[in-house]
DNA sequence: TCATTAATGCTCAGAACGAGCATATCGAGG
DNA sequence: CCTCGATATGCTCGTTCTGAGCATTAATGA
């Protein structure tokens, strides 16, 4: 069972996706136009993988990583082809990061992330173009199918990821959704269709997929751990807290409803200045009680979905 | 940031929890004598990881792997030695199996896995131990700690994850539980603490701690996903399935109340049998509704969790 | 027949949650 | 000064979820 022979030589890469929120919108980094998440090697010297990352990414954004969690790990063939078909194998991390700044050294850029998956915004109702150019299309994939079986089931699938009918929407299903659109050959990084022009810029190889990856496990984590605080800056008002929930989960909230969970939860206490900026009435600052995170390893910063504003 | 410098070889390993539930006990897949979980090189041939795993599993075990969902990836030092201090990445998966069959080849042999966690069995109530044993140490431990700061955090955290007093036990911080030991020098896993006499078996290397956060992962997921089924017979009565599910989460559930949630949920469909094995009453024999799966990928197969039967 | 072991049906109270109404406070513009 | 626009904040209501317990039914075996 514990067959030690040498397995063939292989080289690990970092892929990193790095989360901020300014302005109200999710952000994410990239290089080459955009075009690609950031990735560097394992410094095989004495770190662990996730020092390893946390020194690289540092390094080349010139600020801290607050939380890093370990995405997936998958292996392709050598990509690069620097060598003879050498394996690599690719560790992902999502990140967290409180600033989008001017990212240091390269051509690296913050984007938001709903340039690549515009269709998971729901913040101004459900996006037109879901109806309008998704749908059909998948319709239409599913209707080309062999057998009538497939086709009932893909037809499901559509269903259940998509909604719009009698499923409701489901925020977290960014990889599933994905991953639908590229079976039905509707994104251009799949094998043998150009780019089937619906909206949404792509990326190289899967980059755009472990970009899915980590949205999907941003909007679910934020249900149940105070994660997105991590994203916040030191003093913030409730309605900026609630506006970064929303970018995040691409899904407006009730807002009553969203300050009744967050002081029921005891996650925030008020730092006893004002916030006098927007127009309005002037709002109370608060800041993260970073006790909760020894008080309770479980937390859970649940987030109340809403239909509309 | 795209650096592209040969990184130094590696080689990539992979660990499996395997689990099944025999006779309401939930049981985990070793090999030699229980000391490591089983293991085998990432054959690099031209299937993914997972297919990778997969093969060697069903080859070794001789039957087929229902769920598969990878754990976690760690970089280590070639802890085999057979290089000068190759680096090896290991990347870990948890795997549900119907049955604990006679496990194949070698000296694999299924154990339960509360025998390297006893003190996470709460289905005959707390375990004795950790009040008598566990938590006298851990708060020596805490007592050790050079200043008052520290010392709090330390109690703080043995209150959090080992709850009993104020705070209650919450069965899916075993990976926590697990680490708060390993820190305090209470498993014969750490560097120079030879074993003190606490009970629960060790393993090699870091393999109880892979062990641990199979469990946690586990537990945490039969709450939202109908995974328990990959581990149920074709048919079973309800009170099997409930068996299994305490099993894993460690607790008894309230009978009436699980039924209640199983069913409004329409996880499952009669077969239409009944089963007259124990001694009462016979109960109805139900199959999983594989139709649920697509209908929606959501699901969510909560467990009511309850302090006695 | 009766004790035992389960399966099953039903109720109830409290917590959690979605949704909406109402009021309070600010700045800016007439 | 007063009003409007915009936001903060307080409170209520009905529904659903959930933990917990009571009661009844249906089989087996002594």
């Amino acid at each position: 069972m514990v067959t030690r022979i040498p397995a063939p030589a292989l080289r690990a890469e970092l892929i990193a996706v790095l989360v901020a929120v300014t302005d109200g919108e999710p952000q994410v980094l990239t290089i080459r136009d955009g075009s690609l998440l950031p990735s560097g090697p394992f410094a095989s010297a004495d770190r662990s993988l996730q020092a390893s990352l946390r020194a690289w990414v540092e390094q080349q954004t010139g600020h801290p990583l607050g939380y890093v969690e370990q995405l997936y790990t998958f292996a392709d063939r050598d990509r690069s082809a620097d060598d003879t078909q050498r394996r690599v194998i690719s560790i992902s991390y999502l990140g967290l990061t409180r600033q989008a700044l001017a990212a240091g050294g390269h051509a690296a850029s913050w984007r938001s992330w709903y340039r690549y998956f515009p269709w998971e915004d729901w913040r101004d109702g459900a996006p037109a173009m879901i109806g309008k150019l998704i749908a059909p299309r998948l319709r239409a994939w599913a209707a080309a199918a062999g057998t009538p079986a497939l086709k009932r089931e893909r037809l499901q699938r559509v269903r259940v990821t998509f909604g719009c009918t009698d499923v409701p929407w489901n925020e977290d299903m960014v990889l599933q959704r994905y991953e639908l659109l590229f079976e039905a050959g509707l994104v251009p990084e799949a094998a043998g269709a150009p780019g089937t022009g619906l909206p949404g810029a792509h990326m190289l190889y899967d980059h755009r997929r472990i970009l899915a990856t980590g949205i999907a496990r941003l909007r679910a984590k934020i249900k149940y751990r105070p994660v997105v605080f991590e994203l916040m800056p030191e003093s913030f008002t409730l309605l900026q807290l609630q506006r970064a929930v929303e970018a995040l989960a691409g899904q407006l909230l009730h807002k009553q409803n969203f300050r009744r969970l967050i002081d029921s939860q005891d996650l925030v206490e008020e730092t006893g200045e004002l916030a006098t900026e927007t127009g309005g009435r002037p709002a109370k600052l608060f800041r993260f009680r970073q006790q909760v995170l020894i008080e309770r390893a479980i937390a859970g910063s649940k987030l109340p979905l809403a239909r509309s504003a």
